[in-house]
DNA sequence: AATACTATGAGGTACATC
DNA sequence: GATGTACCTCATAGTATT
């Protein structure tokens, strides 16, 4: 690793505090890169470009956090463990390490899980320890705004490398990646660190390891490692790999140490090469070091791709897809199991945050066309068990003729919908419906082709059936129920408009889809769960859990509207709920308090369901597509936030 | 004041063709 | 590969109507 490729290096904070902090504390340092003044973000999901920053992170944290570097003005005070400490402390024994060395005489447990959990965030001790004392430790929201005030006011986030020297804020990024440059500083460790990779080095512990394979006392790892050694593999990568992923098959191992080495032969490029391990270099033109260039580029924009048939892990009426396991890392397992959904046709790169966020889960994307009439493209991002599935009886209609047997008669022979396109907020107005009747009145029979062409078009965009001779219309509100699994009338009364009826409705689960997923509950929680619903809207998940049979013990909603808030609370005076069921306005103030308090009162979420707002991603939106960061759909991190608070409180 | 109507494309994916 | 074609999308803001 040159050292002109650590400079490269740099923050990618700015604005997005929170993200950052979060990234860190789920041990994946959220960085970015530059090469040949061309941004690389760091973190993509399943990407090899992870990898790379993983690697260029740990060989930072490795050779700085543990070795004593003279030179670096941290800081005077002994107190202040330095951000840098907490990125090390991305590793979770680190944590640990730094809230045992909290005074004894602390012996409030809470206090200290409290300093370690901001401590594990990112933040210094310090300004912790601060933020605490100001505001006691009851509401760590509060701590953490106040945290955050004063790193804001103690720095301005670097968008590039500067001076700043202050010891509390994210400066230290700079001061470490500047003198990271500055050789002398170096002890001979970490000297050896860079250079194991050389030659001598690695010939000496091969040798070593074939002389513990002829005595026969190599250990699994071990020989594991000497079989990618024989391979040609260097020693050095095939032996970070092994110790981050102990588990991994060495298939996996074996991407990985390739990217390692992509990485280091970007490093090429770069005049210093002296600590360039020679294997790696040998024969390598630089034309074909440019192709692995733009091949990564490519890993980068491809990394998340809809499958095609879009069926997730499998759907009732189709095979399944060759896959059927999949493994979830430890931090990501369940209980709480946990459930999210969005669109899946979102601007680029966000289904690549939601999923770095959400323990680095790859996404289930599913078209609803396989439960219902209607077409529905969702991406849903779980860590619930995949195996022993079942769908919702009866299985409702899947085709357009099913769903409404009447519209038969009038259906034109030129129409070859079998399927209705995904229901949306709006629907078309009277107007339109009239205007192609009257286009329609002027022809006898079949209308010429270009008519026919436009009022193709306008169906397919409205969601049209035919109700009567030459004469379309919109879905009735019931009709939308009825394709999205509710029940009947589910929106109807406690005063709510047509028009909102269509926007509730347009905003929810499907059902059918949702329940297939959430079926496998069914056994893991016989006695029934305990659901905290974020974003209800009109009670997607609470119906489709209903369905399935298994019982709502407590369920809590979170839902902005109103009306959204009273259709649910109908619904369960309708449906002679045992449970209990209480609803909350605003998920931005839902903070640890919150979930402290009900934690304790009903004993733990189970399930943490819920599918934050979609119009700032929604292809629909022609005014505010901002992606992730737009005002509504930024809520994600709002869901995020309240698993892990969930997640803290239910150990 | 509440509700309904209307105008407003970009940004994708998927597939065929050259 | 490159290019062209067909198709689809959990919406919003302003205006008109009830």
């Amino acid at each position: 690793m040159t050292m002109q490729r650590v400079r490269s290096l740099y923050w990618v904070i700015s604005d997005q505090w929170r993200r950052w902090c979060y990234s860190l504390r789920e041990g994946f340092l959220s960085f970015g890169f530059l090469f040949e003044e061309e941004e690389f973000r760091v973190g993509v999901w399943r990407s090899g470009v992870k990898w790379l920053g993983v690697l260029l992170a740990e060989f930072l944290v490795a050779n700085v956090s543990e070795g004593d570097i003279s030179d670096i003005d941290w800081t005077s005070d002994e107190e202040s463990e330095t951000n840098l400490e907490a990125v090390a402390s991305a590793n979770p024994t680190c944590t640990e390490t730094i809230v045992g060395n909290e005074e004894a005489s602390s012996s409030n447990a809470a206090r200290s899980k409290m300093i370690g959990h901001f401590v594990g965030m990112g933040f210094a001790e310090k300004l912790v320890l601060k933020a605490i004392d100001e505001n006691g430790e009851g509401n760590p929201d509060l701590i953490l705004s106040c945290i955050l005030t004063f790193s804001t006011l103690e720095e301005s986030p670097p968008q590039q490398l500067s001076t700043n020297s202050d010891p509390c804020s994210s400066g230290y990024n700079e001061n470490f990646l500047n003198d990271l440059s500055d050789m002398d500083s170096w002890s001979e460790d970490e000297l050896e660190v860079c250079l194991k990779g050389n030659d001598a080095y690695k010939s000496e512990k091969h040798k070593m390891l074939l002389s513990l394979a002829e005595s026969g006392s190599l250990s699994e790892k071990e020989e594991k490692l000497l079989t990618l050694a024989n391979m040609g593999y260097a020693l050095e990568d095939v032996e970070i790999a092994l110790e981050r992923w102990p588990e991994t098959p060495v298939d996996d191992l074996l991407e990985f140490i390739r990217v390692a080495q992509m990485a280091r032969e970007e490093d090429c490029y770069l005049p210093e090469d002296d600590l360039k391990p020679k294997h790696i270099l040998s024969g390598s033109s630089k034309s074909k070091k440019r192709k692995h260039f733009e091949m990564k580029k490519n890993v980068i924009e491809e990394s998340i791709r809809l499958p095609n048939p879009m069926i997730g892990f499998g759907v009732p009426s189709m095979q399944p897809p060759e896959r059927v396991h999949r493994s979830l890392p430890q931090e990501a397992k369940g209980p709480p199991y946990f459930y999210y959904e969005n669109v899946a046709l979102t601007p680029k790169g966000v289904w690549d945050t939601i999923s770095r966020f959400l323990y680095d889960i790859e996404p289930e994307f599913v078209d609803s066309k396989f439960f219902s009439a209607c077409a529905r493209k969702r991406g849903y991002i779980h860590n619930l068990p995949i195996e022993n599935r079942f769908p919702l009886v009866p299985l409702p209609p899947l085709t357009i003729q099913q769903a409404f047997p009447l519209s038969k008669r009038w259906w034109p022979s030129w129409d070859p919908r079998d399927k209705l396109n995904c229901i949306q907020t709006a629907i078309a107005s009277a107007k339109l419906t009239e205007r192609i009747r009257t286009v329609l009145e002027r022809s006898d029979g079949d209308p010429p082709e270009a008519i026919q062409r436009y009022i193709m078009e306008q169906c397919r965009k409205w969601n049209l059936v035919w109700v009567g001779r030459n004469k379309v219309a919109p879905l009735e509100p019931d009709e939308v129920e009825m394709l999205l699994g509710f029940p009947k009338n589910h929106t109807r009364g406690g005063g709510i408009s047509r028009t909102d009826r269509y926007k509730s409705l347009g905003n929810s689960f499907q059902v059918d889809t949702v329940a297939y997923h959430l079926s496998v509950l069914k056994d893991i929680f016989p006695h029934g769960i305990n659901v905290l619903s974020l974003f209800s809207g009109i009670g997607g998940a609470e119906v489709a859990l209903h369905r399935l049979g298994i019982k709502l013990k407590n369920v809590v909603s979170i839902e902005k509207s109103k009306a959204n808030r009273d259709i649910v609370r109908s619904w369960w005076e309708q449906t002679n709920q045992t449970g209990t069921l209480i609803d909350f306005d605003d998920v931005t103030l839902f903070d640890s308090a919150r979930v402290e308090q009900l934690t304790s009162t009903i004993g733990g979420f189970d399930l943490v369901v819920g599918g934050s707002p979609c119009n700032n991603l929604a292809g629909s939106n022609r005014v505010s597509r901002d992606g992730l960061e737009g005002k509504e759909s930024s809520l994600f991190y709002d869901y995020f936030r309240i698993l892990d608070l969930v997640k803290i409180y239910r150990q």
